[in-house]
RNA sequence: UGGGGCGUCGUCAAGCGGUAAGACACAGGACUUUGGUUCCUGCAUUCGGAGGUUCGAAUCCUCCCGCCCCAGCCA
């Protein structure tokens, strides 16, 4: 079911936030925010959750704010805000001047957290990491009071300006909200809200010694940026009573209110930040925007086109089922919005040189050929032709399989826009048994014309002329993991690197045309995929392209059954 | 194990008491100067299981089974 009005589908959030304005909950408000923790770059599962939260805001004529989550100083860092943001706008979504981060709100937040020790909802407690576990209790055993519970309010009022003082060392105090130790929910159980931590903020640098915890940051900056829907995944389910004591605590009137939702899982893909970090840092990867990382920065540069994130996140709705999405819906999507916008051209990847016999030596004609089969308002262009070709090396086989409709001794094919070929005679390697070229003659009345004799012609290939041509360089990129879903915590990661995720070409050759074409664009391959001109290794003398995903190939198919 | 969630086609996902949408994938076929695109066709007599309520149940009730999350001073 769509809503006709925006052309966005409706879902369980939507029908709760439907649901609020006719309550008259929410002021006739909806304001959601995308909360990212800038310490790593965002990734395909990311771009889900942005998709939501700006989506639902266009929707309802609302706003969405981004908001760095930055209560952890380590491993946060300016360059992952950065990347954020430019990966937010290349997917298409802006939040205006709502640029927030919650290290702004630290001094809020150190007011709320007097407020609640003044209410005498917190204690500073002086039990150590362990102390703390082993008081919490187990799922099936309640918890025990800390010793440090009954303090009085001044005392925790000293305690704590104590701590922000920074009297006392990492890890000796903390504070704590009075909650109940009994609680049969384990996150209820007197939780930790604020600690100390010496280490420089990136923002903040040293002016604080004490950090808030996340359940305690999060509901009140969504309560300061009056957030109306605070949408997360379903991790934060059990989260969710605290979200909304912590309001209760120290809040009247409205208050946002949190919905979860299930996480992105992709077949064949890691999305766990702890292996992304590792595969960058130990240098399995080029970097955060290596095209194999199925973070926004990679598929970027892969070539993927944000519109065909968008439409990937918009088919996979949004649901409370744990799900493993199948990659090829991914793919699916690239090349869906690919075919409608990428010029076709030629590209040899593998080249194997051809002599028209009967083509006279110093010819050159041109041939104009469209830039889309199946749109003329994407104009032409022209293609040199004589009498040295290169063709795809796998467009000719010795020994053909059934169904095989190329090239072959004795048959002919098709070269795309321009001749029907006749093969003649093979040239091979004496060494090595290869075939290294091949001479063919060519019939002179097929110039973009059906044979006048009616002979049907089945095959089609692309070419290119050989001295004409440009070399090239071609990375095909493949999937970076080889199982599906790998559990990506307990066991190494390695074990489920796909030792094929990148073959480089280095011998290819393309359209003389292709030497102007601006890094970042996107073309497609005839017969083989799309491909899109890389951003950092590109020269003028010789482009790289990335394989952006491979045309759905028929042949490939019949080819596995045998071809008969 | 206590608590919190979730179970509808291979994968997602609509459905909200009136007789199982759609997408991807897959399988056929048509067309084709891309084995691409496009176009047709097929693809859950059944909704984790068993009972019950009802004229009627994926939708309501009961019990059972399975999967996920929580015992960080991470988010």
């Amino acid at each position: 079911m769509t809503n006709t009005d925006t052309g966005s589908p409706t879902d369980f959030i939507r029908e709760i936030i439907d649901k609020d304005l006719k309550d008259g909950k929410t002021t006739g408000r909806v304001a959601t925010r995308f909360p990212p923790e800038p310490n790593g770059y965002i990734h395909i599962g990311h771009a889900k959750s942005i998709c939501l939260n700006f989506g639902i805001a266009a929707q309802y004529g609302g706003t969405c704010n981004l908001r760095f989550d930055d209560t952890d100083p380590s491993g946060e860092s300016l360059e992952y805000v950065e990347s954020i943001i430019d990966n937010i706008h290349w997917l298409g979504f802006d939040w205006g001047d709502r640029r927030f981060f919650a290290s702004d709100y630290f001094d809020q937040l150190h007011a709320f957290a007097v407020q609640l020790i003044k209410a005498g909802k917190a204690y500073v407690c002086d039990l150590n990491a362990d102390e703390i576990r082993e008081y919490r209790g187990t799922f099936t055993e309640p918890g025990q009071d800390s010793p440090h519970r009954g303090r009085t309010v001044e005392e925790n009022l000293d305690l704590f300006e104590r701590m922000r003082a920074g009297e006392f060392p990492d890890g000796s105090h903390v504070l704590r909200a009075k909650i109940d130790m009994a609680s049969p929910n384990i996150v209820m159980r007197d939780p930790v809200i604020y600690r100390i931590k010496r280490e420089p903020h990136y923002r903040t640098g040293n002016s604080w010694v004490i950090y808030p915890m996340y359940d305690f940051a999060h509901c009140l900056s969504d309560a300061i940026e009056r957030i109306t829907h605070s949408i997360c995944t379903l991790e934060f389910e059990n989260n969710r009573p605290l979200y909304d004591w912590i309001l209760d605590q120290l809040l009247e009137g409205d208050r946002p209110r949190q919905i979860e939702f299930a996480r992105l899982n992709l077949s064949y893909t890691v999305l766990s930040k702890r292996v992304l970090i590792e595969l960058v840092t130990k240098g399995y990867v080029a970097g955060w925007d290596d095209p194999r990382m199925p973070t926004v920065a990679g598929m970027r540069r892969r070539g993927f086109p944000p519109g065909a994130i968008r439409e990937f996140c918009a088919q996979i709705g949004v649901a409370k089922n744990d799900n493993l999405i199948d990659v090829a819906l991914l793919e699916h999507c690239v090349r869906e919005e690919l075919n409608e916008t990428a010029p076709r051209v030629m590209g040899v990847l593998r080249p194997l040189k051809v002599i028209i016999d009967n083509y006279p030596e110093e010819q050159v004609e041109e041939f104009e050929c469209a830039n889309h089969p199946q749109k003329p308002e994407m104009g032409t262009r022209t293609l040199p032709f004589s009498r040295e070709l290169y063709i795809e090396r796998d467009d000719f086989q010795e020994d053909p399989p059934g169904k095989y409709k190329r090239l072959a001794p004795g048959r002919e094919v098709r070269l795309r826009n321009a001749y029907v070929i006749k093969y003649e005679s093979m040239v091979k390697d004496e060494a090595t048994g290869e075939v290294v070229e091949l001479h063919c003659t060519y019939d002179p009345e097929t110039r973009n014309a059906p044979p006048p004799d009616g002979r049907k012609i089945k095959g089609v290939i692309h070419w290119l002329s050989a001295r004409h041509s440009i070399p090239a360089e071609v990375r095909l990129y493949d999937r970076l993991f080889q199982v599906p879903n790998p559990a990506a915590g307990e066991e190494d990661f390695t074990h489920y690197l796909n030792p094929a995720s990148l073959e480089t070409l280095t011998d290819c050759r393309v359209e003389p045309a292709l030497k102007e074409a601006a890094p970042g664009s996107r073309y497609q391959f005839e017969r083989i995929g799309y491909f899109c001109i890389d951003v950092k290794d590109s020269t003028l003398e010789r482009p790289v392209f990335s394989r952006v995903v491979a045309l759905r190939d028929a042949w490939g198919k019949i080819a596995e059954k045998g071809g008969k």
